[in-house]
RNA sequence: GGACCUGUGGUGCAGCUCGGAGUGCACGCCGCCCUGUCAAGGCGGAGGUCGCGGGUUCAAAUCCCGUCAGGUCCGCCA
């Protein structure tokens, strides 16, 4: 039945909502001639086109329309004939007959046929994305993105969180992603930022009572574009006082359950836990996929004491492929160029069969070596077994990313893994002045249990950061805010962070921070990725109704693109022209 | 900054390995025919600087070099 809205001065109601309910009606449908089938001058018949799907009007004599006119239709519903009826169409039970036709505009014949029956080349999608986004798909992905959005306002205002919208003009802070930069005409010289995420304008919020916030907030990154990764994209932002991490990780689970459910049909079960050392040391990876298990097998202790050269190292890591034992030998060779590409010295492979192992490296195994390799995660026949041996977590990470390339279903396939993962450390690594570089922000709070170790064993501290991961992408992360000056300036000293630089980077925080500020944690997801997973699509440009290309060009307007003189000179801003 | 893949009428492909006339297929478009089609059908037709530039060659869509655009990835994304 038509809803309320889907009536105008125009329609009646949607062409994809006409159904033998209305039979006998004669009413008005408009939209566009998806297609047009004549026969002769006595009889034709045309697909009308609009948001809600098609339905075919019948026309009496010849019609002067084609593809792409938009079209208003005046015809009586009627059932179709016996025989007729197009079960492949939803209204194909009934069509509108005795038309009249209005032509509201004219069409050129559009660039690309906007039926799905091939793909068409992305460039020239995204030159034309405004006939692009007519086509089913980027409509129901774009739809399906409204709901999840939907879903997620309603999930989070019911948990009591209150809408606050944050600046796009904000200050630059020299820390992690690049900025965009915006330069200021009434104060020529200087500069705002797109900010990278509303992270300290909604601990600002907690500092000014907002004890629950959230936001669907769109987040600007100047760095290098991806297939997950685009300059602007969009996160639902959360913040909220006097909480622990696990209630932070409720409302995020309840937000994403609710979208899941909305988007899916299936409202998933609790999603499970899991530490970031877990899910390193079993899966290679802090995004681990749980849509399939092949898990990283350690052989470390077997290979303690090893003759071979190749495994003498303090790690020995090796992953079973099922059936991997048929892989030719260049199909071996471009695996093994991978785990070089990803650093590894190499990757060693045994081939499982009924007379043992078979492998270059086979004859040079002791006994126990041999045993080892041959029972690894409960080898058999036909089987592979892939081997790395190396510095823990570089073994680790190698073989993930083997794992992923063997294992990975595409993404619309398997069920929905979500996963927690937890206990991240506090830092990562050191950059070229030697400091500590903080593996989430300067803000997370150190687990409790690891405060003693900041100055002494800091790459042992634990954070209380937390990511949630589905099917091996990264949809977001958060943590427990730092809300004491003595920690904060402990952690600031680990990464090298003098007071003097810290106060004039975020003295403005720092400032609030000293008028009562309370325990606070927060998390942020990408709505963009998503929906992407639900929508089945491996990028998400396929959910952004008009995204940039991976060189950071939008296609249908030309940008970026150079302005004025005057322009230029209302800003005090010169182009260097040597400069690249 | 780097690696790899792609670029051929409006669209999607084949042709490229092993150089020999812009050759082919499907869709779309234009014209004619057709009263129950729905990937309508039949007949006919138009439409191309083979991304761009250079080189090799008697001859380049094809081989080589460079370049541009799009994609995937590494670096980057606190």
């Amino acid at each position: 039945m038509p809803r309320e809205y889907e009536s105008t001065s125009l329609r009646d109601l949607l062409c994809g909502s006409i159904s033998e309910a209305h039979v006998g009606q004669r009413l008005n449908v408009c939209g566009w001639v998806a297609k047009r089938r004549e026969h002769g001058e006595h009889l034709a018949f045309l697909d009308i086109r609009d948001r809600s799907g098609v339905v075919q009007a019948v026309v009496e004599g010849s019609v002067d329309v084609k593809s792409e006119y938009v079209v208003r239709v005046t015809g009586t519903v009627t059932p179709r004939p016996e025989g007729t009826v197009n079960v492949k169409l939803s209204t194909g039970a009934v069509e509108l007959s005795d038309c009249e036709v209005e032509v509201l505009s004219l069409a050129e014949v559009p660039p690309f046929q906007l039926d799905d029956r091939v793909e068409i080349d992305e460039q020239v999608r995204l030159r034309y994305r405004y006939l692009d986004i007519r086509r089913d798909e980027m409509q129901s992905n774009l739809r399906l993105r409204a709901r999840v959005n939907t879903a997620l306002r309603r999930a989070m205002d019911a948990q009591g969180f209150c809408e606050v919208e944050t600046p796009l003009l904000w200050a630059p802070t020299p820390e992690g992603a690049r900025e965009f930069v915006v330069p200021s005409r009434l104060n020529p010289g200087e500069f705002y930022v797109l900010p990278q995420s509303p992270q300290i304008a909604k601990q600002l919020l907690m500092v000014g009572g907002f004890d629950r916030y959230y936001q669907i907030a769109r987040c600007l990154r100047d760095e290098d574009l991806r297939a997950d990764r685009q300059f602007e994209f969009t996160q639902l932002d959360i913040e909220a006082s006097f909480v622990s991490q696990d209630d932070v990780m409720g409302f995020v689970s309840e937000a994403v359950l609710d979208a899941a459910e909305v988007a899916t049909g299936v409202r998933p079960g609790e999603i499970e836990r899991m530490t970031w050392a877990h899910a390193l040391d079993h899966y290679g990876t802090d995004k681990p996929d749980l849509r399939f298990a092949m898990t990283l097998q350690d052989l470390s202790s077997a290979f303690a004491a090893t003759d071979v050269k190749a495994f003498s190292a303090p790690t020995v890591k090796a992953l079973r492929v099922e059936g991997g034992a048929s892989f030719s030998r260049s199909r071996l060779d471009e695996l093994t160029e991978q785990a070089k590409g990803l650093g590894a010295k190499g990757l060693a492979w045994f081939r499982v069969t009924a007379d043992g192992l078979d492998s270059p490296l086979a004859r040079y195994l002791s006994g126990e070596e041999t045993a080892a390799i041959a029972g690894v995660d409960g080898a058999a026949n036909g089987d592979l077994i892939l081997v790395v041996a190396d510095e823990y977590e570089l073994a680790c990470h190698v073989l993930g990313a083997i794992r992923v390339t063997l294992g990975s279903p595409p993404v619309g396939e398997g069920p929905y893994r979500y996963v927690w993962v937890t206990e991240f450390p506090m830092f990562e690594g050191v950059d070229e002045d030697g400091h500590l570089q903080a593996a989430h922000h300067p803000f997370t709070m150190p687990h409790p249990e690891d405060l003693g170790l900041i100055e002494t064993e800091p790459l042992k501290v634990r954070s209380q950061a937390y990511d949630l991961v589905l099917n091996g992408w990264e949809l977001g992360s958060g943590s427990v805010r730092i809300h004491r000056a003595d920690i904060q300036s402990r952690i600031f000293r680990a990464l090298g962070i003098s007071d003097d630089v810290a106060e004039v980077r975020f003295g403005f925080l720092l400032g609030a921070f000293r008028y009562g500020a309370p325990p606070h944690a927060g998390f942020a997801f990408g709505i963009d990725r998503l929906v992407a997973i639900f929508a089945g699509e491996d990028n998400i440009r396929e959910v952004i109704a008009f995204p940039k290309t991976q060189s950071g060009a939008d296609l249908m307007t030309g940008a970026p693109k150079s302005i004025t003189e005057r322009q230029l000179r209302d800003l005090r801003v010169r182009i260097d022209p040597k400069g690249k």
